[in-house]
RNA sequence: GGCUGCGUAGUUCAGCUGGUAGAACGUUCGAUUCACAUUCGAAAGGUCACAGGUUCGAGUCCUGUCGCAGCCACCA
């Protein structure tokens, strides 16, 4: 019996899950009388499939109130499909969540145990993560129930099922095999504090203030060197055009071209003019000759304005470097050569550059100005003295660098900022013979390392930055203070330090293009459709995939190695990778000498596997697939038909999900996406845990019901538009379900015992609202096909509260009375009589009706309401698998 | 800077392919021992941001302006 007085859906709905989740009538893909089916069976069904993979939650929390709306909009859809007869999958799943997962588990060991994953080590930090997951994941189920999501929850996967990793590593085997897969070094959002590389998409940016230091980069005319000879050997210097000095022997024959009999302890002098070629000019101190190309350039050069004097010796050349300006000279041993390299500088001639992050400046390769700048273009291709380490660095040109900002040149740090590595790429790429390259100078913990001087070795980022700046001394002339977003990592909120570092990489070419076509085709569609625009521009715009992450919890990329596989920053600051103590290139180059194999397996005893996981989205991208594969339902339900998320992960998730599916099994996984908005704070702010303004669903569900809550994210919302929670809503749904249970009530107490298989002749009164809510039902059904679930739910409540309720329920409320207030006896004619058969027997005709086209919207005070209704024959015990009225 | 969306009643928002404005909540007035006071009836309240244009007709299409939000890139 329904109870007296008010609705409690808090009081009714839990008692009500047991219709769908006792014994086997929760298995969406057959109906309740035909039993359970073996996968077998699922095949032979042959009606129309409908499926809708669960986007899985993250399996480590309970999801707040915005991250349950989106099983109301799937399980509208799913039980929708379900009354139509179809043989409907809702797919549940629950995810790892990558560095979330780890870092939130490892928290709760190092709570519980005491113990960090570096002291469990990796095998038993998995094991215990995993058995922690498994451990939540029927609370985090429970809550999906809760809401009423009426998914096949024993076939509910976690992501890192075995049955789901040999799907995600075949791929990624797959995709080696098909050569779209490759191991390069390249720069990297690296987090010091999580240790590991970070997508673009697991970073945050945060503004702060920051000083903006210009700098003064002196350009270098000409290059002076002086070199002393003080023993038996004969050196040469050779100037390289971009790195530093490098000496060499000599070979007999240009001995003796360039230095005839020179004696040790003799002093030499050589010029260089710089940028236009190496020309060697070479004097003997104190006996000046000159051996070859008499440079104009170098005719000017009065030697004892560069020196001050002429010098005769060794201890003369040591005391000239003594006297001279740091940063105009560099005093050189090497291989028993001394020599002073000079650098005669265009005086007061500089190119000023503006950086916050002036330590980066050690590992500058160029400076980069805007082709169409007047100011510098007559500079390209000249070079700067880069101070401090005193190296030269050319002047280039890219078409990116903002003329207006700071001075309108910029400092390029290919090892340590996004852009100059692509400025990089791009110079190079164009300008072959003047290539520049990187120099590394920041390691995994953020400190200094690589070619730098000593003094600047390990020192923090931030800390190397003030003693850069304080060295420069004048040279910077100018600091402002500018609003700077520096970069953080999403979970570990540490700033971000972008590196060279060796990385698996998607190479996305192949599989972009027929995801674009798919939707640009109309193969998949997206709802609302002004989101397609942004699904475009960010596939056409895609970047080769970096899918490698430094972390346990996940799947362990199925690559080994021979030995050790070592990263090291060289003395050129260059990113050497090593197997086994030998260098290799790539993988390919690795694979072809023997020290690595792919594969899920080691390929022989004692191979060690790669340290890194994949990337979440990789494996998520290949959800659709591998859920059902694992299921053994791939067949069956694959390509499902509708992706139901949240729009801000369009280009993260179902962009993947898109080309992974075309990938992997020829086919776009669904044909429409729909996209909800996000649940944003009663005062329309963002939800989020630092606003501590986040809503649990429990807290709202306890008061209202979760049909309230479902009618809340449902009535009058469309898809992509967010919307704010609203106690008054959620109060007047509420009053909503108490409209329909009082209804049924006084429906079910007008009727009596009233046999609903014997049909009466209708009085055309009740035929016409018969055909009217026939007319509603085709309504609906079109509106929820074409995924306007806002319209459908508005116009149910409007229909059952003021056509039903309040006009047709009023109606017939003379015609169905026995007595009249006085209690004297009514409707006693034959033809009273027969108007009030048609009225009983409408009205739960109509009823029925309502309560099927609710279902969807509000499935516990449907259901509820049905176990009570009369049945007539071939009516099933529960609304989930009545037919959707027609 | 690029892209996108939004700007409609006091509030939160609907309004699909263009046809003289809708819901919920709130407000005001009235009803009421009836399935439901978590009710019913009625009313007030909007030149649909602004300015042009297309059209017989525009909240709906186009152009521009202003304001708000989001996303992407950048911030050297």
């Amino acid at each position: 019996m329904l109870t007296k007085g008010a609705y409690d859906p808090v009081q009714e709905e839990p008692g009500i899950l047991k219709y769908w989740l006792d014994g086997k009538l929760f298995k969406p893909e057959y109906h309740a009388q035909r039993g359970l089916l073996s996968e077998e069976e699922v095949k032979q069904d042959e009606r129309e499939t409908f499926c809708i993979i669960n986007p899985p939650p993250n399996a480590y929390m309970r999801p707040h109130i915005g991250n349950v709306s989106g099983y109301a909009y799937q399980d509208v859809m799913l039980r929708f499909n379900r009354m139509l007869g179809k043989k409907v999958l809702g797919q549940p799943g629950k995810d790892h969540a990558g560095i979330q997962g780890e870092v939130v588990v490892e928290k709760i060991f190092i709570e519980k145990e005491g113990k960090g994953k570096l002291e469990m080590g990796r095998d038993e930090f998995y094991k215990k993560a995993y058995d922690h997951f498994i451990n939540i994941m029927p609370r985090i189920m429970a809550d999906e129930q809760r809401i009423g999501l009426s998914s096949d929850y024993d076939r509910n996967v976690f992501t890192l099922d075995p049955r789901i990793v040999d799907t995600i590593l075949g791929t990624f085997i797959k995709m080696f095999q098909d050569k779209m897969v490759y191991k390069g070094v390249r720069i990297v959002n690296w987090d010091p504090k999580a240790k590991t590389t970070l997508a673009d998409i697991d970073t945050e940016r945060i503004s702060r203030e920051s000083e903006l230091v210009y700098i003064k980069y002196p350009l270098i005319k000409n290059m002076v060197w002086a070199l002393s000879f003080y023993d038996q050997q004969v050196l040469s210097m050779v100037r390289d055009s971009t790195k530093s000095i490098e000496t060499r022997a000599l070979n007999p024959e240009e001995k003796d071209r360039f230095f005839g009999n020179i004696k040790t302890g003799d002093l030499l002098i050589a010029v260089e003019k710089s940028g236009e070629g190496v020309h060697h000019v070479y004097k003997k101190a104190g006996n000046i000759e000159i051996y070859k190309n008499l440079e104009e350039a170098f005719i000017k050069v009065e030697w004892t304005k560069v020196f001050g004097r002429n010098l005769n010796s060794v201890q003369e050349l040591r005391d000239v470097y003594e006297s001279l300006k740091p940063g105009y000279a560099d005093l050189i041993e090497k291989n028993g050569l001394i020599a002073i390299e000079l650098l005669d500088l265009l005086e007061d001639d500089y190119i000023s550059v503006a950086t916050t992050r002036a330590e980066t400046m050690l590992g500058d390769t160029a400076v980069t100005v805007n082709p169409a700048d007047p100011r510098y273009s007559g500079l390209i291709g000249k070079q700067v003295l880069l101070p401090i380490v005193n190296r030269p660095i050319p002047i280039i040109s890219s078409v990116r660098v903002d003329k207006e900002f700071g001075t309108g040149a910029v400092k390029l740090t290919p090892a340590h900022a996004y852009d100059d590595y692509v400025i990089m790429n791009e110079w190079n790429a164009q300008n072959p013979a003047k290539a520049v390259g990187y120099i590394n100078i920041i390691d995994k913990e953020a400190k200094m390392a690589g070619p730098i001087p000593q003094k600047y070795l390990g020192l923090a980022t931030e800390q190397c930055r003030q003693v850069v700046k304080a060295d420069l001394g004048n040279l910077v002339y100018k600091t402002e203070k500018i609003e700077q977003s520096i970069m953080i990592g999403e979970r570990s909120k540490a700033v971000v330090e972008q590196i060279m570092s060796s990385q698996w990489f998607l190479d996305v070419e192949k599989l972009k293009e027929p995801a674009i076509k798919a939707v640009e085709k109309g193969e998949v569609k997206i709802h609302p459709g002004y989101m397609t625009k942004k699904y475009l521009n960010w596939m056409n715009n895609l970047r080769d995939w970096p899918v490698s992450r430094s972390l346990w919890w996940g799947y362990r990329i199925p690559v080994w190695y021979k030995g050790e596989i070592t990263e090291t920053i060289d003395e050129n600051g260059q990113i050497v990778q090593s197997i086994a103590g030998e260098k290799v290139v790539d993988i390919n180059d690795a694979v072809n000498k023997g020290l690595a194999a792919v594969g899920i397996t080691s390929p022989q005893e004692g191979w060690i596997q790669d340290n890194d996981v994949f990337d979440t989205w990789f494996s998520s991208g290949q959800w659709p697939y591998a859920t059902l594969k694992a299921n053994g339902l791939l067949e069956a339900f694959y390509p499902t038909q509708v992706m139901e998320t949240a729009y801000d992960i369009l280009e993260l998730w179902v962009s993947r999900m898109i080309m992974l599916g075309i990938y992997h099994e020829g086919k776009a996984p669904f044909k429409d996406v729909y996209l909800h908005g996000l649940v944003k704070a009663p005062d329309g702010q963002k939800m989020s845990k630092s606003k501590n303004n986040v809503i649990e669903p429990d807290s709202v569900i306890e008061k209202y019901g979760a049909d309230s809550l479902r009618l809340l994210y449902l009535v009058g919302n469309k898809a992509g538009a967010g919307y704010p929670v609203s106690y008054e809503k959620l109060e007047g749904y509420k009053r909503f379900l108490n409209k329909i249970w009082n209804a049924s009530k006084f429906v079910m107490g007008i009727v009596g015992e009233l046999d609903p298989n014997q049909k009466p002749d209708l009085n055309p009164l009740d035929i016409q609202q018969i055909n009217k809510t026939i007319e509603l039902s085709k309504k609906i059904g079109v509106q929820i096909s074409k995924f306007r679930l806002g319209l459908a739910a508005e116009e149910l409540y409007q229909m059952f509260w003021h056509e039903f309720c309040d006009l047709y329920l009023e109606q017939i409320k003379p015609r169905v009375y026995t007595r009249d207030r006085e209690g004297n006896p009514i409707n006693t004619s034959q033809d009273e009589l027969k108007s009030m058969a048609s009225a009983k027997w409408s009205v739960v005709y109509i009823l029925k009706t309502y309560l099927k086209l609710l279902h969807p919207f509000v499935p516990f005070i449907t259901e509820r309401i049905w176990q009570e209704m009369p049945k007539i024959q071939g009516e099933s015990a529960t609304i989930m698998y009545e037919k959707w009225p027609e």
